[in-house]
DNA sequence: TTACACCTATATGTATACAAAAGAATAAAT
DNA sequence: ATTTATTCTTTTGTATACATATAGGTGTAA
């Protein structure tokens, strides 16, 4: 359940169940080819169907589930081909955006990095995968508005949610310690 | 009205719905500012409000209207700095494309757009803005699948349908001649 | 035992009545 | 006359009953 104390208007509430989904996909709490019942989401928000299915329709046009008539709302399963592509195509987006209208870093976000970084560094050994996952989001969403341009930032923002939970999923505990390390490594390398 | 002579499912009957109002919207038919009833739109394709209000949902998400509870729901009007990023953005990508395995345009696709460029020199003088806009569309979609990285093939698709309307908008009479002959110019570019 | 048909439970899709919100029209007060 | 409060109409948002499709269980026959 989420209470949502903002403007308390009716799209705030389904952004916020939205962002809810999104993150519990993503970190993988609901698993590829689960599905996700509209009436039990409708129950635990604390709404009917109606909103519900608006926010599903949303998470579908991320391709994130995927709606069957008389089946049912299924996470989608992503393929490694497309894995693929979503990652070639991150990787060219990552370059072009220092050339469209960068935006520089408030004292206050580079502050708040140093703190990211430091505590990844001390709490390495603590973390287990979805942990992991959590900072690694929570990274992204903290240097997004660096994206000046504005489309661009909601591609990259879209890719990321595609993709996130296939990258977690695929760290297994034996180059997880490693993982950690080239992600902090990475965190300096954004800050500077 | 639409008769979807097609499957007859449910999706396909709002997808056909989609193209239709996508391809209004950005032929200006619709123009910006322009308020869409969903009981009206409900009565054209004859159905109810409830799977109309699903694709203005889509067509929210693509950003190309946007619903305000108790008012309507209106076509977005870009102003000239977000288009100015989305093209910029679409420069960018335009150049990546040979990058990210580029498909070979096939016997037929090929011989279409020597069709296609041959119609528009033959009747260039013909064509008022909306004709002109609508053959820009045809082509657009023509080279489409010719996108292999998928999820760019998708941004792309977004990125025309945000900006085409206001491309077609900003063409006055005096430079239109011009523009005609740059876009055959450009039809050859591309079969080459 | 296996194959197939049918039935039933349950899921999403649709239609519709009602709630909430915005804007215009209206009336009253200064 | 202008401004402000209010009512009314229209529109999107929500809840809910019903339609439709899918999948699995069940029973029967080969």
């Amino acid at each position: 359940m989420l209470d949502s104390q903002g403007p308390s208007n009716s799209r705030q509430r389904m952004q916020d169940i939205l962002q809810d989904l999104r993150e519990s996909i993503c970190l993988l709490e609901y698993q590829p080819g689960a599905r996700l019942s509209e009436v039990t989401l409708a129950e635990h928000y604390g709404v009917s169907r109606t909103p519900i299915r608006t926010v599903l329709t949303w998470l579908e046009a991320d391709g994130l589930v995927q709606a069957k008539h008389g089946a049912g709302t299924f996470v989608t399963d992503v393929d490694m081909a497309a894995l693929k592509q979503v990652y070639q195509l991150r990787l060219e987006l990552m370059e072009m955006m220092p050339r469209l209208e960068p935006q520089t870093a408030s004292a206050s976000l580079l502050a708040d990095m140093l703190v990211f970084a430091q505590d990844l560094r001390d709490h390495a050994s603590e973390f287990d995968a979805q942990a992991f996952a959590r900072l690694n989001l929570r990274f992204f969403l903290m240097r997004l508005p660096l994206i000046g341009n504005q489309p661009l930032r909601d591609i990259s923002e879209r890719l990321y949610y595609q993709t996130a939970r296939v990258w977690i999923s695929s760290i297994d505990k034996l180059d997880f310690t490693s993982e950690v390390s080239f992600f902090a490594d990475e965190v300096k390398a954004v800050i500077n």
